[in-house]
RNA sequence: CGCGAGGUAGAGCAGUCUGGUAGCUCGUCGGGCUCAUAACCCGGAGGUCGGAGGUUCAAAUCCCCCCCUCGCAA
């Protein structure tokens, strides 16, 4: 397998890990393609990303276009025989999607054609889904939307996070990739094209809806916090301060309260929604470091009883 | 030099404006009550108040510098 050439693109963990499943496999990865590197922080430290890193540390060329609808040629011409991506965070134009031999193949955490888009895992929660999984495609011009080679489902756990899920979908999608590789490299697969008529999309997760959907149901609201923990990370309004809910869990508990209401349970924390209680494990308050329900209330939140979340 | 909040006992916080005995909730240890308890009562231990310098009779508190954390923005 050595003498495939194959140009890896990708940016976060997510990529990174896939990068690290084809090198550890000995297939000839010959650059990474990544996004350029970013300011990050408070103090704006330019900072790689996760998938440059791991290339910059296997001795893999790197290049980083900052923008690939125009700046493509110098990956055309490494001459590969295959493009992998996953998680690269730019639409590749078609003059490099043609360029490749055995074509480009995308790595996606959903199962196509449900969740196209750039935030599949935290969708599938948030949406409530109770599977979702990892397709391996081709790629067209249109995002997400080629045929599939293969695809590997995944039971979504009640108690799963976004980053659990994120996790636990690395795994699937390094077994899968494994499976797949050879495959692709012979030339030997029947594609499945996508059905049209049962696409959804996926799409990046905005700042609105990071902010707590009290008109959402219980179990709605539940599925926004737990899809998005830890990080971006749901938040709420109460005091005027921002307050993030890390990590909370559904109970039958039930009270007559006005929706958002916190109330005192236990040692620590509940949030009234639907007139049911969401106890609440890790929070963080805005300029505070992130603790547990328990240590809240005996300090910023002793007051908290009663109070409104918005 | 982007804007803002913060660093006080093992944990989470109040006190700082208006300088004058180091406080609160939880945890922990000992005792009591109880069939029993994460409940309740009594008592104890545990802090160079992020660090250096300055002002002052006196600094957690005022002034200056540095370090670290977090929210926003990117």
């Amino acid at each position: 397998m050595n003498d495939v050439k194959i140009v890896f693109m990708g940016t976060p963990v997510f990529g990174k890990e896939i990068l690290r499943c084809l090198v550890e496999n000995s297939y000839n990865v010959i650059a990474v393609v990544s996004q350029p590197d970013k300011k990050v922080g408070r103090k704006q430290i330019i900072t790689p990303c996760p998938v440059k890193e791991y290339a910059v540390e296997n001795g893999i060329e790197v290049i980083q276009p900052i923008r690939i609808k125009k700046d493509f040629q110098n990956i055309v011409d490494l001459n590969a025989d295959l493009i992998v991506t996953c998680a690269y965070g730019q639409i590749i134009p078609d003059e490099l999607l043609k360029a490749p031999r055995l074509g480009c193949i995308n790595v996606h955490a959903s199962l196509l054609p449900k969740l196209r888009g750039g935030a599949p895992i935290q969708r599938s929660i948030m949406n409530g889904y109770e599977k979702t999984g990892i397709t391996i495609m081709e790629m067209v011009s249109k995002m997400d939307a080629g045929d599939m080679i293969s695809q590997k489902e995944i039971e979504i756990d009640i108690n799963d996070t976004y980053s659990s899920l994120h996790d636990k979908l690395i795994e699937v999608a390094t077994e899968l990739l494994i499976e797949t590789m050879p495959s692709i490299i012979a030339g030997g697969y029947n594609a499945v094209k996508q059905s049209e008529s049962e696409v959804t999309y996926g799409f990046n997760i905005t700042k609105e809806e990071e902010h707590i959907d009290l008109t959402k149901n219980y179990m709605q609201v539940y599925n926004q916090i737990r899809g998005l923990s830890d990080d971006p990370c749901c938040y709420g309004i109460v005091e005027g301060k921002k307050v993030k809910l890390h990590t909370v869990e559904t109970t039958d508990i039930y009270y007559e309260k006005e929706n958002g209401t916190i109330v005192f349970e236990g040692k620590g924390l509940g949030l009234i929604i639907d007139n049911r209680l969401l106890l609440i494990d890790k929070l963080q308050c805005e300029g505070r470091t992130l603790c547990d329900a328990v240590d809240v209330r005996n300090g910023v939140a002793r007051n908290w009883e009663g109070k409104v979340m918005c």
